[in-house]
DNA sequence: TGATTTGCTTGATCCAGGTCAAATAAGGAT
DNA sequence: ATCCTTATTTGACCTGGATCAAGCAAATCA
């Protein structure tokens, strides 16, 4: 092993009390001490590649898994090799709350890109719940955070044209990534049209035209994979523009 | 106070241990000793009619709530009167797990029939989850379970057509009736076709369309809220129907 | 008991966005 | 490099369901 391998992969094996996501993961508002505690039963693997498989869906419930570096995909997989998109997950973000319920998973999970992932062993997590109440307290505020994001989304499905799905899709993802000390307004999207399309609930074609259209407009700037935003402001007032008077609003 | 009102008003405020809906709520798996001090957090107020609210968006959390008798509709308002139905909650479901990370209310519930409910203070239930794991683990069960609903909420609104929602959820309301000792097959609908339309993300006009032709093709009996499903597996089959091969189905 | 309001149904029309088809552009493999 | 596979873009067309517009039935009110 080189000299660079060991310097990456200790990087990549950081402990909590050392990691800049602190503020965002399960270690949010505990005591050092319990930080070392939660860390105790962290297992951090190497790092998996493009495709690889965090659980698949009907798989037995054993650990919840948190990106550290890189990005994840949810989705829910059909009989016919379809499958629906259920979310992108970006570093700090807890994957696989759903499964609790069931003891078994009900969607599948697996990496966008190169990433780093701190597996949590669940019959563990709690029995450390049970005596941190504050680590009790952050589980619970994950899981219902996880129940508003899911909100968001209906709201966004139920009642939103595709020019406002697409604008408030590439928001989220600016905000998630400033909030963890990225370019807002400069980013590579590590998924495909289609699985923006698949999760937004669009065809490809109809993403891929308001791409173009949104760069036309002077919004953003796309190359590829490669998002510009010019005009944040111009994207928060489309999906601002909130009709909702009535009722039914599927078009503007 | 009539005999009569009395006798009325004592099976409402029947406590936890002699609950019907004990094997659905909260205390699900807990030894009657533990039923008997969740049951000493809970307030039963007196019964709730049609309209009235349970919480308004925007204010402080203090307590979850939970359905014992009749029904509630959550929903997401909008500045201009608009809203998003966000669920219809039948006895025994739990209301208001959205709130617990912001601290405050995101949506708002009121009643949609005469109704009775036990609230639950939230600190208080975090004191008892702290020293009754199994409490706790009912708990973590019950957020997950609510996220796992919102995920098949998802899938319906991303990639079923508008005859496959409403099959899904006549199916939804029946199965749950059904758990909860009432016919599956012979109801009433507490919602309007303009709330059932607006949670479907669909317009009422399409809703009252779908439920003439549900009863022409003789799937089911409607008659004004009345709902007699005469043919399960013809509504289990428009909605088991699952193209979803490539990825874009909004249409069959 | 008639008047008013609100909810539901039905018909006619329109359009956002899906579907189909084909060209172009990247990657990836040999 | 060259071939091959897959992702993206663009154009043409079509349709499911929204919208608009009445008409009707139930519930509420005076």
């Amino acid at each position: 092993m080189t000299q660079h391998k060991v310097i990456s992969f200790e990087t990549i094996r950081v402990a909590c009390r050392n990691c800049n996501l602190a503020t965002l993961c399960l270690p949010m508002g505990l005591c050092p001490e319990d930080v070392e505690r939660l860390d105790g039963i962290v297992k951090r693997s190497r790092p998996l590649h493009r495709g690889d498989y965090l659980f698949r869906s009907g798989e037995r419930f054993r650990s919840l898994y948190v990106v550290k570096t890189g990005s994840v995909k949810t989705y829910s997989p059909s009989e016919e090799g379809g499958e629906q998109v259920l979310g992108f997950h970006l570093p700090g973000e807890i994957i696989g709350l759903d499964a609790i319920e069931k003891d078994c998973h009900i969607c599948s999970a697996r990496v966008l890109e190169t990433s780093a992932i701190c597996e949590i062993p669940f019959a563990r997590l709690e029995e450390l719940t049970c005596c941190i109440p504050s680590l009790q307290h952050q589980m619970f505020r994950l899981l219902s955070k996880e129940i508003g994001h899911d909100t968001d989304m209906l709201l966004l499905l139920g009642k939103r044209n595709a020019e406002e799905r697409l604008a408030a899709f590439l928001l989220s993802l600016s905000r998630r990534l400033q909030k963890r000390g990225l370019s807002p307004y400069d980013f590579y999207l590590s998924m495909s049209r289609h699985e923006i399309g698949n999760y937004l609930g669009l065809a490809v074609e109809t993403v891929s035209r308001l791409f173009t259209r949104f760069q036309d407009e002077g919004l953003l700037h796309v190359d590829r994979k490669h998002v510009m935003i010019r005009d944040i402001s111009g994207l928060e007032s489309i999906v601002g523009h909130q009709p909702l008077e009535g009722n039914q609003q599927r078009s503007s």
